[in-house]
DNA sequence: GTAGGGTTAG
């Protein structure tokens, strides 16, 4: 840069900055700082501003905050700056300052001091500040419960938004907005709905983000046509109005009409990256893989392909949909690879029961220097049972512990449990449940209760049951668990009974449901739904197939529509909807091609038997995903250990 | 004349 020969103006100088700035030409702009310096005692708040910025971008706040004789405006610009880049030590550092110049008892300065420290989840100070403020206003309140909501406190974001109700503060559309965000993390629903009614009566409801948040809290709390009731009212949607709804119904398990409501959005607005993330993740769950694809196209042609959560969630669906080659193509082709890139892969091995690899995996994961996270031990876990690799299993608990210094959590504690049960030494399950160091929750007993059903341990299993229904009687899970225990262990007495239990409290079970990808779309199959227009010839395949299984001397599993004495075996959960979907699927592609298809309940051994045949007699490829892990068929193998390894147990 | 604090979706 060459010396200026001329006074320069102040006009100059800012456009100089602004030019270093975005050049990120930290030397050149640390010259003209000098020069500015140099040439004037006094600085106008426009130049102070642009010096400011300019610093802040380069991540100088030091010389940021001492460039300036700052204003209040100024203040609250550097506050809020040191709170974007997580500097707290600086943030002290202009509290100080803020102190000294008095500037202490304006509301602003103090709102966005609230904000910094709460962002960097240093809740003592932000308190403190909150308490001695004489004059506090709505901001300060939202900043508080804002604070709490985003730090993971949304307990005490909505016991503050009490407080200030008490007070008797009148909230705006931010503060509702932020307290609604508590409410749905908490899945408070009647807190929810009380806002909602407030907000009709005060009209802030006419605030796209007051509605926006209320579809988020109505998803939350599983009332997601309420929500749906919500997006329709909205006159404008934005961006983030559709996010919601998308991410909603997939959260609630109806992610195909997500993926409509995302097309449908694309005819109107620019899905921005959230939005992707959301509908990759629908796209993840019912097996849409040619659409998947497409998405995958359409973020390099945009040049979004390495941006944020969008190389991971493309890994996700990837091993979500089976395609472990297309997996390892994205997770080599990410350069900046995370722990959860590591734990996505990992993951997809452990539900395939792939223990050893999910093992070298990790080896090699450590040797590339990623530091694990718990989840990475949750996977590891998973693998392990699943491949019944116990005392592999326990020693990953005490490297955890004591080389990664990660402290087990409930989540942890269910995995070991499942782990020793599985592979059958539930004593040592019930010792472990003992020495916890934290109260065992329903989740934890569920592992057990599995494990007693896995191994028909009834009277443990009732134990268990007994623990988690004290604790939680709303899932429908256990009561499925239970159900299976006896029923597998032939007492139908007892499954009636707890049937009898869950219609009294009003409990179901989610129909059945299949999903398979044909010629590029995802046809969805209920549990004995004739419906479809292929009913017919999809049943004429499954009956023929049928009988090719009793001539070839199996056991003839029952149709799911004749099915008419329930409780009679280990399957009464399964709804059998894969078998439609495999039909169809046989049906409308080419002989050869393989069949994918994911599932939302568990595969029962009937149909496990049955695709195994399937797959054997029409020499097809066939991938069955359910809750639990993935199975692969092929010449009549299957490849979760022909029957699964805790099947092998249990017989 | 303009400017600063709290803002929802993964």
């Amino acid at each position: 840069m060459e010396e200026f020969r001329v006074p320069v103006e102040e006009e100059t100088y800012i456009s100089l900055l602004k030019v270093c700035e975005w050049n990120r030409a930290t030397q050149e702009g640390t010259r003209v700082y000098s020069r500015i310096s140099k040439s004037t005692t006094h600085l106008s708040i426009r130049l102070g501003n642009a010096l400011l910025s300019m610093f802040v971008r380069f991540g100088n706040l030091l010389d940021a905050c001492l460039s300036i004789d700052p204003d209040l405006m100024t203040m609250t610009s550097v506050i809020s700056a040191s709170e974007l880049l997580g500097d707290e030590k600086f943030g002290r550092g202009v509290h100080g300052y803020v102190i000294k110049a008095e500037f202490g008892i304006d509301v602003s300065v103090n709102n966005s001091l609230i904000q910094m420290y709460s962002s960097v989840g240093n809740f003592e100070e932000a308190e403190k500040l909150f308490c001695r403020m004489g004059s506090k206003d709505v901001v300060s309140w939202t900043a508080m419960i804002s604070g709490y909501e985003k730090n993971g406190l949304p307990d005490k974001a909505v016991e503050t938004y009490n407080q200030m109700e008490f007070e008797g503060v009148t909230p705006d559309e931010i503060t509702i907005a932020s307290v609604l965000s508590a409410c749905a993390s908490l899945g408070l629903l009647d807190t929810g709905i009380k806002l909602h009614e407030l907000s009709n009566k005060t009209r802030l409801i006419e605030y796209t983000i007051v509605r926006n948040t209320l579809i988020e809290m109505y998803s939350k709390c599983r009332l997601v046509d309420k929500a749906l009731e919500v997006f329709k009212q909205i006159p404008e949607k934005n961006v983030i109005s559709w996010t919601s709804i998308i991410s909603g119904l997939r959260i609630n398990n109806r992610s195909l009409e997500a993926l409509k409501f995302f097309r449908q959005m694309k005819l109107s607005l620019k899905p921005n990256l959230v939005t992707l993330v959301a509908a990759l993740s629908a796209c993840a769950r019912v097996g849409a893989l040619t659409y998947g694809k497409e998405i995958h196209a359409h973020v390099l042609r945009s040049g979004l392909g390495f941006e944020e959560f969008i190389p991971n969630s493309l890994l996700d669906l990837y091993v979500r949909c089976g395609r472990m080659d297309y997996a390892w193509v994205q997770f080599n082709a990410h350069k900046e690879k995370d722990v959860s890139s590591w734990n996505i892969i990992l993951t997809g091995y452990a539900e395939r029961g792939d223990g050893k690899l999910a093992s070298d995996l990790f080896q090699r994961m450590i040797d590339e220097g990623v530091n694990p996270d718990e989840i990475t031990f949750i996977a590891l876990f998973c693998a392990c049972s699943k491949s019944g690799m116990v005392d592999e299993g326990l020693e990953y608990f005490n490297v955890m512990k004591n080389r990664y210094s990660i402290t087990p959590n409930l989540k942890h504690y269910a995995c070991i449990v499942d782990l020793l049960g599985r592979a059958g030494f539930l004593q040592e399950a019930v010792e472990f449940i003992e020495k916890m160091p934290m109260k065992p929750d329903p989740a934890v007993w569920g592992a057990l209760l599995n494990s007693c059903r896995i191994h028909k341990q009834v009277e443990l299993g009732e134990l268990a049951a007994k623990c988690i229904f004290e604790m939680d009687s709303e899932s429908v899970g256990y009561y499925v668990l239970l159900c299976n225990l006896y029923s597998d262990s032939g007492k139908w007495y007892e499954v009636a009974r707890v049937r009898k239990m869950m219609n009294e409290r009003g409990l179901t079970v989610d129909p059945g449901c299949s999903w398979v990808e044909v010629k590029g779309s995802v046809h969805a199959f209920l549990s004995g739904d004739e419906s479809h227009p292929q009913t017919t010839e999809i049943n004429a395949v499954l009956e023929g197939l049928d009988e090719r299984m009793k001539t070839a001397g199996f056991e003839i599993p029952r149709n799911s529509l004749a099915d008419k004495v329930e409780a009679s075996k280990a399957d009464i959960f399964c709804g059998h909807s894969e078998r439609l979907a495999i039909g169809f699927a046989l049906i409308n592609t080419v002989p050869g091609m393989p069949v994918r298809v994911t599932k939302n309940l568990y595969m029962c051994g009937d149909c496990h038997n049955m695709v195994k045949f399937i797959s054997k007699v029409v020499r097809r490829e066939i991938t069955v995903r359910d809750t639990e892990q993935f199975h692969h068929f092929k010449y009549g193998i299957c490849s979760c250990g022909d029957e699964g390894y805790w099947r092998r147990l249990s017989k």
